[in-house]
DNA sequence: AATCCACAGGAATGGTTGGCAG
DNA sequence: CTGCCAACCATTCCTGTGGATT
């Protein structure tokens, strides 16, 4: 009896769509990464230095998301390594993302363990953490190169000492030992008026700026990885060009292209038709937006979600297309009785009202209305249905989104 | 030009949780 | 077990501000 599941693996291992489909994962570093070469010689020359045994200047990334930033760091760190194998000389690196490894201690325990140090991961000061870290460095000699990736957010909500203290590590360390040296990837430009006249010199000994991809560059990109990832005549010109437009119009970013694109294939995959269409990346690009939402919605705070709700019904109750800060907190204090729970303060929804604008749950743009004051004016910026979805496996809620339509 | 609304958003501090070391 | 610490969430108190109206 031939069943259905051997039917389904069947379709996996001989596809018809794909080839190889971890080509189009957001963390495949490719050996061939198109109009970058000019990023690339910039990173390559400042961290060849490493290869003499001596340290390479801190380096500074700038780039929008999407843009080559980490692939191009990682490419070239990884062939460094090779290189410094060949030579004999003791070259290592460690990436850390910091918007993942979010804390000073969870940086610093990554950087110890790269060291071969075993860190527990939580019980210890930082201070401590720092002290083992620089007792097994001097221990250590050879380059070491610390990556971290997008540091606007460690220094956003930790603030600058942290990097402080990496810049500085050198001194810490007795002459002869390792040889430290930084790569702060960021996509945010501001960032670097956030920090320390001193850190911000000492990180920005090199800097190397990833403009953004235009779509032309996009397809090419595009071209170069589907490729490889699919079954040959599966994919044509005017779907990779369709890619390449729909994420050009979000500043360029080949991560959200490369995603469409996977995404699109797995569809026409599960339909069992013969090539991907450009119907099939509409669907994909719907597809990807909802599951982002429903995936961040669910896993939201409580009163993060009342807020978002109090938002959806203060924008219907004002007749404008949007609301403002305090009509929302208004709705939220009613919402938060309605199910019993007590209210936060106004300042707290302020600050939620703003983690959900970065998550792009609702938008919210300081408006000042001159007599009538200084707010915000908020939106819902994802699709309602999809979002109050999400609020509603909450058994809590259920009923107050039901009785809210 | 001065006023003043309706907040924005910084700083300091408190309370709680989870997990380590000894 | 106790003492300690990081990490959050939240509160209190606060100063700052763009621009329509006076």
């Amino acid at each position: 009896m031939s069943d259905v599941l051997d039917e389904i693996f069947e379709r996996v291992v001989a596809s018809r769509i794909f080839r190889n489909r971890d080509i189009l994962s957001p963390d495949y570093i490719p050996d061939r990464l198109p109009h970058r070469e000019e990023q690339i010689k910039r990173v390559g020359s400042v961290l060849a230095q490493a290869l003499k045994n001596s340290r390479p200047n801190n380096l500074f990334i700038y780039g929008l998301t999407g843009t080559g930033k980490t692939a191009v760091t990682l490419y070239v760190l990884r062939r460094l390594v090779e290189k410094a194998k060949q030579l004999g000389v003791r070259v290592s690196y460690v990436y850390v993302n910091t918007r993942q490894r979010d804390t000073p201690y969870k940086v610093l325990a990554d950087i110890a363990s790269s060291v071969g140090l075993r860190v527990p991961f939580t019980g210890l000061s930082t201070a401590e953490i720092y002290a083992r870290l620089v007792r097994a460095l001097s221990r250590w000699d050879g380059v070491l190169i610390i990556v971290l990736d997008e540091v606007d957010w460690l220094v956003r909500r930790r603030g600058d000492d942290l990097l402080y203290k990496l810049t500085r590590i050198g001194y810490d360390l007795p002459p002869g030992s390792a040889k430290v040296s930084l790569v702060g990837i960021t996509n945010d430009v501001r960032f670097v008026e956030m920090l320390d006249a001193r850190v911000r010199s000492s990180l920005g000994e090199e800097e190397v700026i990833f403009p953004p991809y235009n779509a032309e560059q996009l397809r090419d990109i595009l071209w170069e990885r589907a490729s490889q990832a699919f079954q040959p005549g599966v994919i044509d010109e005017s779907v990779i060009s369709y890619c390449a437009a729909l994420a050009a119009r979000e500043h360029g970013d080949a991560r959200r292209a490369l995603d469409l694109l996977r995404v699109a294939g797995e569809m026409a995959e599960r339909e069992n038709a013969p090539r991907v269409t450009v119907e099939h990346v509409k669907k994909a690009w719907i597809q990807i937006e909802r599951d982002r939402i429903y995936e961040v919605v669910s896993t939201l705070p409580l009163h993060a979600r009342l807020a978002i709700l109090a938002a959806i019904r203060a924008q219907r109750t004002s007749g404008r297309d949007y609301t403002t800060t305090g009509e929302l907190y208004a709705h939220y204090r009613e919402l938060a009785t309605r199910i019993g729970v007590e209210a936060v303060t106004q300042r707290r929804i302020s600050d939620i009202i703003n983690e959900l604008d970065m998550l792009g749950i609702l938008s919210a743009r300081v408006i000042s209305r001159g007599r009538y004051g200084k707010t915000r004016m908020i939106t819902l910026a994802a699709d309602e249905d999809t979002v109050l979805a999400a609020i509603a496996q909450d058994p809590r809620l259920r009923e107050v989104v039901n009785t809210l339509l």
